[in-house]
DNA sequence: TCTGGGGTCCTAGGACCC
DNA sequence: TCTGGGGTCCTAGGACCC
């Protein structure tokens, strides 16, 4: 059977979280930045028609951002991530599939709107030409999709505040390229959502969309497809597909084929996350051990923050220390070590020395370091390795006194912290002081996830 | 010196996504 | 001077097994 797959996708999403409490910048050129202030990850639509570049550095655009007015702010993804929460909340009405994609995008499996009383699909027929690809929908159906559509980004707009685009296919891959188009066409068409279900209508817009816009064809692939004068989503979609597989792999023979319209990557149960990583730049680069002991066994903390906060262990933990990769004048080091627990944990101490034991095998001298990370690898369901855990011997190296010690040590510091505010309790490993990667300059309040940040109507 | 034919598992590296 | 962070998947190649 085949499907109707809706992607809702946020319009400048970090730039529209940021204007939602401040009306007054709602015409205003926006851009927020990474962490470190370090580069422009957003840009509202004004910011955009400024020409100012995704991922540009800050520091080559401040001046020119400053003469035009250009509001700036710093990452607050504490105030992104709960807007996010709240549009795919909305989004849930309309359906139960809801696969939350990233922060700003989630696909809609709409297929069940459109199964009528007796269990008849009234969606996409086979194409009378040849059965195997796709024909058109019916009209009528056609007709309650875009209404559908228009109701959906309105409504999501009207609720949160956050204006989003909507894109409706028969594949992922279909819908993703249609929803870009909906954001390309809006100021032409005035509608927020676009449709590519018939073979007509796909083929004139494949023809017109660059195959580095398709979703999962990157720069590198782009380049190597160029060469082949491969140069739009329906040159490729033309392609051999078992050429293709051979050519590159199995993931570019998938996508080719949902270009068709064959449904290859499904609205499956989501797999438990397999690794969690928290890394960050410093501000001043690091070049003793004593000093990066502190930022690594801050991530090694936060890492064992997480876990707990997903309820997951992690089997393994990988530490990278790294110099800066645009200074060409100095030496440059790159380098990671991992190592494996002797059972899954989410324990900080225990993480904690994992971790510095892993950096002070990997520290060489004469290197500056700008930036370090901390992976949590091969995590599982904490329920899970528990009950596996109690098959196997007592681990002499931990014994389980000391786990269940760890474990009731953890809990308190967790409830402490989310009571009294982050890292209200921290190890003494993290250090008292920690100035090296706060630098953040424009930030905006938690409007919606702080008492004390509440906006204020006057 | 010459030297088979399968498997599996793990890791590093490269590509992609937002 | 100043250049983000967190994920996933695939492949090739090496180690190891019988």
């Amino acid at each position: 059977m085949s499907r109707i797959i809706g992607l809702v996708d946020c319009d400048s999403f970090f730039a529209s979280c940021e204007k939602v409490f401040r009306p007054d910048w709602a015409n205003r050129p926006l851009v927020v930045l990474s962490n470190n202030d370090g580069c422009v990850v957003a840009r509202s639509p004004e910011a955009k028609a400024l020409g100012i570049p995704m991922g540009e550095p800050y520091f080559k655009i401040k001046s020119f951002a400053n003469s035009r007015g250009v509001v700036v702010r710093s990452g607050n993804y504490e105030l992104y991530g709960d807007m996010s929460r709240r549009v795919i909340q909305t989004l849930s009405q309309w359906t139960p599939s809801v696969d939350v994609y990233s922060i700003d995008e989630a696909f809609l499996d709409l297929t069940g709107r459109f199964v009528d009383s007796k269990g008849n699909f009234r969606g996409i027929e086979d194409d009378p030409m040849d059965g195997k690809s796709l024909g058109d929908i019916p009209r009528q159906t056609r007709e309650e999709l875009e209404k559908l559509a228009a109701e959906i980004t309105r409504i999501v707009e009207k609720w949160t505040g956050i204006p989003v685009s909507m894109g409706l296919g028969p594949t992922r891959t279909l819908a993703k390229a249609a929803s870009r188009i909906a954001k390309d066409s809006a100021a032409a068409t005035g509608k927020k959502y676009a449709l590519l279900f018939s073979r007509r209508e796909r083929a004139q817009a494949l023809a017109n969309l660059p195959i580095e816009k398709v979703w999962g064809i990157g720069r590198r692939l782009s380049k190597t497809l160029a060469l082949g004068k491969i140069e739009t989503a329906l040159d490729f979609a033309r392609l051999d597909p078992r050429r293709v597989r051979e050519d590159f792999s199995i993931v570019q023979e998938k996508t080719l084929r949902e270009l068709r319209g064959e449904l290859m990557f499904d609205v499956s149960t989501p797999e438990p996350q397999k690794s969690l990583r928290v890394s960050r730049s410093f501000a001043d680069p690091i070049s003793n051990l004593e000093e990066l002991e502190k930022p690594v066994a801050n991530f090694a903390a936060k890492v064992a923050e997480k876990l707990r906060a997903r309820k997951i262990v992690a089997a393994g933990l990988q530490v990278a220390i790294a110099t800066s990769h645009f200074n060409e004048k100095v030496p440059r080091r790159n380098v990671a070590a991992a190592a494996n627990f002797s059972k899954p944990t989410n324990s900080t101490p225990e993480i904690l020395s994992v971790a510095l034991r892993l950096l002070r095998g990997l520290f060489a001298s004469g290197y500056d370091y700008k930036r370090a990370g901390v992976t949590a690898l091969a995590t599982t369901d904490e329920e899970f390795a528990r009950s596996q855990g109690y098959l196997f011997e007592p681990d002499p190296t931990r014994p389980q006194e000391i786990r269940e010690r760890d474990r009731k040590l953890c809990s308190a510091m967790d409830k402490i912290n989310s009571g009294f505010g982050r890292d209200a309790l921290f190890f003494a490993a993290q250090g008292a002081a920690k100035p090296q990667f706060a630098n953040a300059s424009f930030v905006s309040p938690c409007y919606t996830t702080d008492w004390n940040s509440l906006p204020v109507a006057r």
